[in-house]
DNA sequence: TTGCAACTACGAAGTATTTCGTATATATTT
DNA sequence: AAATATATACGAAATACTTCGTAGTTGCAA
């Protein structure tokens, strides 16, 4: 099962957070940790509970009701997720091919040389095990 | 302004062929060249119409109206959509971090050695202009 | 113990996207 | 010339996603 794009932002929270109540996802949705930026309009109390309600029938979160406030948990792995997202994307959008994916996200001339350093390893990593 | 999914696999099919008439694209659709799937239920022709002609409002496609079949071009470029439709992706999915994204891409060693020696070549030049 | 604050449940409206049927017009075939 | 095939236009249903109001409950503070 795949998220929807707000049910990714509220995972993303859960991700980072672990466990958390429906109000604690709230605050970190209208109040994001930069560099993401807060949402031009907050988002209600009772569609984060709604949302995250959604979820735990889909599957996407798992929930512990002992207390009065309710805990969420993800129940989805975050790299599992993200390539599964990745691989609809690719195909959506570059015909199923990675690398040129990988072209249009590098080749901005935007990519700092850290970031730059950092995947050329992960590249010479992977000619290495080859 | 950016396609939705299903805009976007016409817009494909136009940056691919070029410009076409609605019939022809609706052929590609529902017989994509591989290595691309047919879709699991065949698209109707007016589907593809009222699609295309949606397009045509928000200035995705022109049509050219001489001929009694209206051909239809792509209105916006493939580069430009591809980065815009990316950037919105890497936000929501990997919050804004292209190395994550292409770390994901490449990380489940599915790549071949050749898209591999591709991108190291990119990376290189990249590496070059700074 | 009364009232206020915080919580869950859930129906339902709002918005976006996709799909198609039907009406109508125009070309082509028999 | 009639029948058939192929077009566009467009309303509207179908589906998916997002948002919120309201009802009802539970805890806590005055």
């Amino acid at each position: 099962m795949t998220p929807t794009e707000s049910e990714l932002a509220i995972l993303r929270v859960l991700w980072q957070q672990g466990p958390a109540t429906v109000r604690a996802v709230n605050e970190v949705l209208n109040d994001p940790p930069p560099p993401a930026d807060p949402p031009q309009r907050p988002i209600g109390y009772t569609t984060t509970l709604k949302l995250l309600q959604l979820m735990a029938e889909k599957g996407l979160v798992t929930r512990d009701e002992s207390q009065r406030s309710h805990v969420y948990s993800p129940a989805v792995a975050e790299e599992r997720t993200q390539k599964s997202l990745l691989r609809r994307f690719v195909d959506a959008t570059f015909g199923g091919s990675r690398s040129e994916l990988v072209l249009r996200a590098l080749g901005d001339g935007q990519a700092t040389p850290a970031e730059l350093a950092e995947i050329k390893r992960l590249i010479e990593k992977l000619e290495g095990d080859a």
